[in-house]
DNA sequence: CCTAAATCCGGTGTATCTGCCGGATTTACG
DNA sequence: CGTAAATCCGGCAGATACACCGGATTTAGG
């Protein structure tokens, strides 16, 4: 890829998260990961997802210009368990380069010999991505530039799969039509359920904001049928993601 | 602000980056807000952030270039109630402009027309970032560039305020040293406490599972004391936060 | 003015959780 | 070859949650 400037090709980008904006078929999504491809001339993107579907216990969301092979091969091996961009991207907040990873690693050095062969690039970085109601993101790309290219890459680029990646999972999460109904919960309401998720019991609870027992457990019971929970536990999960917990309004 | 090319001062953004990575103090704070205000000619911006601090009942965290008159006042008429830049911007992911607000709803005028008084520019921008265990904050950019200027810096500048953003926040967070200590949960502890989330009993969840209702209990026990934890609630909660709920490893 | 919602309080019976006692095999690691 | 951790199972007593019953005043909005 070439050195650009900023007014004059930056179009690719806007156009790109224009049409994440407005997608509405997943099928459609292949060819804009692969136009993404070609803007920036990278090797390989790809897009994995945590929490952005409907259901609990459910394999995560995986979008990406891999082959099959690799995917297979990928998954029978169970590299999921050692891939150090899983393992430590998923649990960062800032996008990290491949080459931090350890490759002392007999398993990681195995991995990433095998993802090259399997046509990923030489160069790697993960971007996190944290959506609002627990749902994450891991947008990784590969790229087969030299030194110089990457580090310019990198430097200048980083922005925009930073801005790409959060639209991208936001595109994601509107395709799978996960949008969470905001139920609003009373002030006092919200003020137990915050100190039960503290592990308090409803007693300590009422100690600490000077109720009875009796009212706490009251507005206990109305939050989780505004939340249409099963029982507190639930429903401190359901008010954490849907962040009515943050003592902000 | 003039138009720039990607090569010659991008340095100014990549010396903000490094040094927000490098603080070390509280106290350096604002100068580095000023320098932000600088390069890219804004009026002001302020770091709004939630769930910042250990304690679970405190007030947010506030970084701003405000004056203290501002802040005083915005307290005093408790705008935070009203505020879409916190209503709206602490509740979505990609970044909003204020121009989206609804001005015709009289307490937004009067907030926004107060705001004007008070220093801040006529447009502005807020960036919501989302941190990993729950921890949120919101950017928020004004400016009094021209129309021209403005739509300008919004397209070709938001990557590097979404980076700065996030940046920030981490820089944020390592300051209050809101270090999370990950508790490692065993598969089948993780798996337990999952669908306890979910609002599950133990029974419940012992069919899900094929377990004996009995060795449920006991997962969940260990998780609890993994997690340093009162009760279930208590534990989900915290497990939710350290995203630990996630069926990735 | 009326209604809805938020704020408060009491009691009861049953379900569930929690902690603590005991046991087992398998796997990984040094 | 031990050791630790993960995977499983059973029982019991007391604390707590939960649902459902009843009541009250205050406040905001149509």
């Amino acid at each position: 890829m070439n050195r650009r400037d900023r007014n004059s090709d930056d179009l690719e980008l806007f156009e790109l998260l224009e049409k994440l904006g407005e997608i509405t078929d997943a099928t459609g999504i292949p060819e804009l990961l692969g136009r993404l491809l070609d803007i920036y001339g990278l090797k390989t993107v790809a897009y994995l997802g945590s929490g952005v579907t409907a259901q609990p216990g459910q394999s995560p969301y995986l979008a990406v210009t891999y082959s099959n092979e690799w995917v297979d091969h990928y998954k029978a091996q169970r590299f999921v368990d050692i891939d150090p961009t899983v393992q430590i991207g998923m649990r960062r907040m800032l996008p990290i380069d491949w080459d931090e990873f350890d490759r002392a690693d007999e398993d990681v050095r195995r991995l990433f010999g095998e993802a090259k062969e399997f046509g990923l690039g030489r160069r790697g970085i993960s971007l996190p991505v944290h959506g609002q109601h627990g749902d994450r993101a891991l947008v990784s790309i590969t790229s087969d530039a030299s030194d110089r290219d990457w580090r310019y890459l990198r430097l200048h680029y980083m922005r925009d799969f930073q801005m790409l990646a959060l639209h991208m999972h936001q595109a994601i999460l509107r395709l799978e039509g996960k949008t969470v109904e905001q139920a609003r919960l009373s002030p006092r309401e919200r003020e137990c359920l915050l100190w039960v998720a503290e592990g308090k019991t409803a007693w300590e609870t009422a100690v600490i904001l000077g109720l009875s027992e009796h009212t706490v457990r009251c507005y206990l019971e109305s939050a989780r049928h505004k939340l249409g929970a099963a029982n507190n536990t639930h429903a401190v999960n359901k008010a954490g993601k849907a962040s009515l917990l943050s003592q902000l309004p």
